[in-house]
RNA sequence: CGGUUUGUAGCUCAGUAGGUAGAGCAGCUGACUCUUAAUCAGCGGGUCCAGGGUUCGAUCCCCUGCAAACCGACCA
């Protein structure tokens, strides 16, 4: 990178870190640094516990400083949270060579930077837990200013909150915003604590393909890849489940997996293409067993979490006590419209739809049909955890037929907050009613509908083996921790959440430059000036401006270098 | 994919009824031995998202593009 391309403030920095070479501090250590303590630790216990802090090692980056002359106070951050330090010149520089403090400290080290403190607890005047230093290791420059974000009785000013930048360069936004770790330990204690539950009764946790030949067990459209020494075609994975459910025809008792899936679908607050699903098949159980097992483990995840099954989520309070309410999905219907749809046909349902101002397509099958009315006019009416059971047949092909009513499923979901999120079945296990519901979704796709499902016949072929009764269930983890850690949006939850690539400056090589005439040391003074492209300085018509331009950021940035005739700018762009 | 809004210093934001821009923090120089949004004095820092158009002149007006946020469509 030419220097002409940074900020002011890192060629200081990227000076500053000559600087300490020089003065034979190597700014990135190889050597471990021995942390004894946390600032949380310290907080927590020093007050208890005077005697065990007469000697702590700690590490962390500077996140603000306070010079007073030979005295100053710094903050930094580690892993578990943010503590003052206390530097006096004499402390840190007992001989006659007072640099270390006047030059390293005061001038050389910057806010971001990384450094080992040794030292003992005290506390302030004004009452605040300190570390007193007595000795200061560099163990990481840092080139980049940081944003600064300052708090004072609770009010935070300047916060760092550009969602762009926060999600481009998360490491920034963990770094500032204190908040934001929190949310991601939270969600891997959810995680933790699923785990736990299903490994407590004896369910094995497993890893089934994300390359998938067949892309199955969901209704949606997928990404597509290819494998280059088959030469076929492969798809993401859209959904486990008919992995999952082979295993169960293989002998295990209750398998599950968290994991990613990814459909490509639309992007919002509520949508990333990849997102991570809990899928588990328990072999000899219903989808009666499983809405107790849900909302076991719901309710034990909040408990965890909060020690209260009540949380907060915007400005809605949720209780996930079970047991959790039941409700049919024609009986949700009935209550939310007055109508009562069953039995009804195809163009029953048209009609109805009409009268409820839904809009329909031809495509649209009975199914879906019934699963409109039910988002359109029921849906956002269960804030409290809810399950919506027994599904029309013609929206679940994978579900298994409902004990009392063919028409309908043995399925569930859970409704929390107006959303779906949780989905889980009796699983179909009839080889033969299973080849043909994958034959009513060819009819459907054959229709218009490009999200019915493809037919896999081994799938098929693995239930002609037999599989025990068993029940499914997929819950979304993002959505859950949404819920959990009242985020409004899916992309406080992920890390890394999918954003369009950044626009990068199209440029041209030096020696496109060079090869019409352009000394080597003027090209990235033609590239400060804003050509970035031999093809835009061509274009130039005012060759007076240019030279001037050029000469004059040679001049502001005192780079000493001769400066070329007009005639040789001339020549230059002249070709 | 459609509508609305936004893009100005490292960060958070002002601003210019069209004459190339300001503040706070951060930075630099200096003062200061218990401060905590430390304080005080001084200084520097900007292709005002990109490309076209109108204009004597555009950061501002118009068009196109890029990116983001929100609301819809689709979906989990």
């Amino acid at each position: 990178m030419d220097h002409l391309e940074l900020s002011e403030q890192e060629l200081i920095r990227r000076e500053s870190l000559k600087e300490l070479s020089k003065l034979g501090i190597n700014a990135y250590p190889a050597d471990l640094y021995p942390v004894s303590h946390y600032a949380a630790d310290i907080l927590e216990n020093f007050e208890a516990n005077e005697d065990k802090h007469q000697e702590v090692c700690l590490a962390g980056r500077i996140m603000g400083r306070r010079i007073m002359g030979s005295a100053s106070f710094a903050e930094i951050k580690d892993s578990t949270g943010r503590i003052q330090l206390y530097i006096k010149r004499d402390d840190i520089c007992p001989d006659e060579d007072k640099t270390l403090y006047n030059t390293v400290f005061k001038r050389l080290l910057d806010i971001g930077d990384i450094i080992g403190v040794k030292g003992f607890v005290f506390v302030t005047q004004t009452g605040e837990t300190s570390v007193h230093v007595k000795e200061l290791t560099i163990l990481a420059k840092s080139l980049r200013p940081l944003p600064v974000v300052k708090e004072k009785d609770g009010r935070t000013f300047d916060a760092f909150t550009d969602p762009e930048q926060r999600y481009r360069q998360r490491y920034v936004d963990l770094i500032v915003n204190d908040h934001v770790m929190d949310t991601f330990i939270k969600r891997t204690q959810i995680v933790n604590t699923m785990r736990n539950f299903f490994n407590e009764k004896g369910y094995l946790e497993v890893e089934t393909p994300i390359l998938q030949a067949i892309p199955g067990g969901a209704a949606a459209r997928p990404f597509i890849t290819h494998h280059n020494a088959l030469n076929i075609p492969l798809y993401l994975r859209i959904a486990n489940e008919l992995y999952l459910k082979r295993l169960i025809v293989g002998g295990f008792d209750g398998v599950y997996e968290f994991a990613k899936d990814f459909r490509n679908e639309g992007m919002d607050r509520t949508h990333n293409p990849e997102f991570t699903v809990m899928e588990i098949y328990v072999a000899y159980k219903d989808y009666k067993w499983m809405m107790e097992f849900t909302e076991e483990m719901v309710e034990r995840v909040a408990l965890e979490l909060h020690g209260t099954t009540v949380v907060q989520v915007g400005d809605k309070t949720i209780d996930f006590k079970r047991p959790y309410k039941r409700v049919t999905m024609l009986g949700a219907i009935k209550e939310h419209t007055g109508i009562d749809i069953s039995g009804m046909n195809e163009e029953q349902l048209h009609a109805v739809c009409k009268k409820l101002g839904i809009e329909t397509d031809p495509s649209m099958g009975k199914g879906k049909l019934i699963d409109e009315i039910f988002g359109e006019k029921c849906e956002a009416n269960y804030i409290q955890p809810t399950f919506i059971t027994d599904y029309p047949i013609e929206m679940s092909p994978l579900c298994k037929k409902h004990r009392d009513n063919p028409e309908l499923t043995e399925r569930f979901e859970l409704m929390v907050n107006g959303k779906e999120l949780a989905n889980a079945y009796s699983e179909l296990n009839d080889p033969i009613d299973q080849l043909e519901r994958f034959q009513e979704q060819m009819k459907l796709s054959e229709k218009g509908d490009d999200e019915a499902m493809f037919i896999d016949r081994d799938f098929v072929r693995a239930l002609e083996y037999g599989m025990p009764p068993t029940s499914g269930m997929g819950i979304g983890i993002d959505r859950l921790t949404m819920l959990m850690t009242n985020q409004q949006s899916i992309q406080e939850v992920l890390f890394f959440p999918q954003m369009k690539p950044e626009k990068r400056v199209e440029k041209d090589p030096d020696e496109s430059f060079t090869k019409i005439g352009i000394p080597l040391e003027w090209v990235p003074v033609v590239r400060k000036a804003g050509y970035q492209r031999v093809k835009d300085l061509l274009d130039v018509e005012n060759t007076n401006k240019l030279h001037q331009d050029l000469c004059g950021i040679n001049k502001k940035n005192k780079l000493g270098l001769p400066n070329p005739s007009k005639e040789d700018v001339a020549g230059w762009i002249n070709q």
